[in-house]
DNA sequence: TATTAATCTCGACTGGAGTCGACTTTTAAC
DNA sequence: GTTAAAAGTCGACTCCAGTCGAGATTAATA
């Protein structure tokens, strides 16, 4: 069907020149406009593709995800100590978001807190995250480096949580970029100290 | 000085307004122009007392803590176990914060991640918690129901990020208002046995 | 191929945030 | 008290996200 194919083909042409722009601008400085023009169709039309600017920008970030996840699979050595290859992911996210710190910035926000309307879309990405961890937390959990009686959600939740509390302290201005991999490393440590099966078992 | 009086009697006038506005139709369904018209003055005028809308948003938020505070410090005992407490001042600011889940939302977005604009005052918001957490910690500390090798920074990032994490599983549909506390509670839990000094001492 | 229904495209339009410069009020100097 | 400058006020204006309905394009039927 020549109709379906022309939709998909102004899908991508939208979301091509989404990362032409979001990347050369930023998010909130390209307009809509702009964005239907360089992908050469009204600004309607973009509307009947994704419902809000910021569904366009969740699309965008699925396709970043997707390469930022191979990458990072690639560079997470499985027999490594949990707690490096959690940094290697964690920093690796944290390099890539904040390359366009502004693009980052929203990212986070949205992820974290999403408005109703967006709920699904943050879901997903979050999702596709947890897998990612998740395999790395069941195999640190078979080699006896984090406690068994803990629920993966509630495992992968702890270290999320220290690492959005860290990328949180950079945009605040309240730790400087090379402040970012040794603060997460020490939370990360305090937080083994305890998830670690045995009293004194893991130390920086 | 008659104009002194009359540029704080007008910034209260908005503050006012806006307290009233906010919290009938939330922070984003209420415009400038609205609010100038409740507080009695032009549009324009706004903006040599507030730079940007989010602004006025701040110094609402800086008067609901100011409020909030003094209500957590009275209800929190300080005698009572760490956790207990910690439990006590997050579930407050959660059902505070959430009361108004869209002013909740955009809350927790503009606090942990600010616009360069906004830096100084969300850090000025957060110095607030700081001050009111510290004290907390470092009674703690002594108490040795937390390590004392740990900064209080640290100490009070690592339970920050636990909140956070729990507020944005909430926002995000992940768990239900009435699995809050309890999840809060696990993953405090889980710090602690780690935070604390002695390995086998606190247990849920 | 002609006709019609369904679908898609568009840009003028609405409403709100933030700007700007003309206008008003206060202060201060004489 | 007059007047000039400084400070404050205002709403018309710009810019942008999102809406809407009129018009164009395609699909389906005969």
């Amino acid at each position: 069907m020549t109709r379906e194919e022309k939709k998909k083909q102004t899908r991508k042409a939208i979301l091509e020149a989404a990362v032409r722009l979001f990347d050369e601008k930023g998010f909130e400085k390209t307009s809509i406009e702009e964005l239907a023009k360089e992908a050469g169709i009204g600004k309607g039309t973009i509307y009947t593709y994704f419902q809000t600017k910021s569904e366009i920008f969740y699309a965008f970030c699925e396709e970043q995800l997707e390469f930022i996840h191979e990458e990072l699979a690639s560079k997470t050595d499985p027999d490594a100590p949990v707690i490096e290859q959690v940094m290697t992911v964690f920093m690796g996210e944290f390099l890539h978001v904040t390359q366009n710190p502004e693009f980052g910035r929203f990212f986070m926000q949205q992820v974290l807190f999403p408005p109703d309307t967006d709920k699904h879309r943050s879901e997903e990405v979050d999702n596709k995250w947890l897998e990612l961890l998740y395999s790395i937390y069941k195999r640190a959990q078979q080699k006896n480096e984090l406690r068994r009686d803990i629920d993966l959600l509630y495992l992968a939740g702890h270290f999320y949580a220290l690492y959005v509390v860290v990328v949180s302290a950079w945009y605040s201005g309240r730790i400087e970029t090379e402040e970012v991999a040794p603060g997460m490393r020490l939370l990360f440590t305090q937080a083994l100290e305890g998830l670690a099966p045995s009293s004194d078992a893991i130390s920086a």
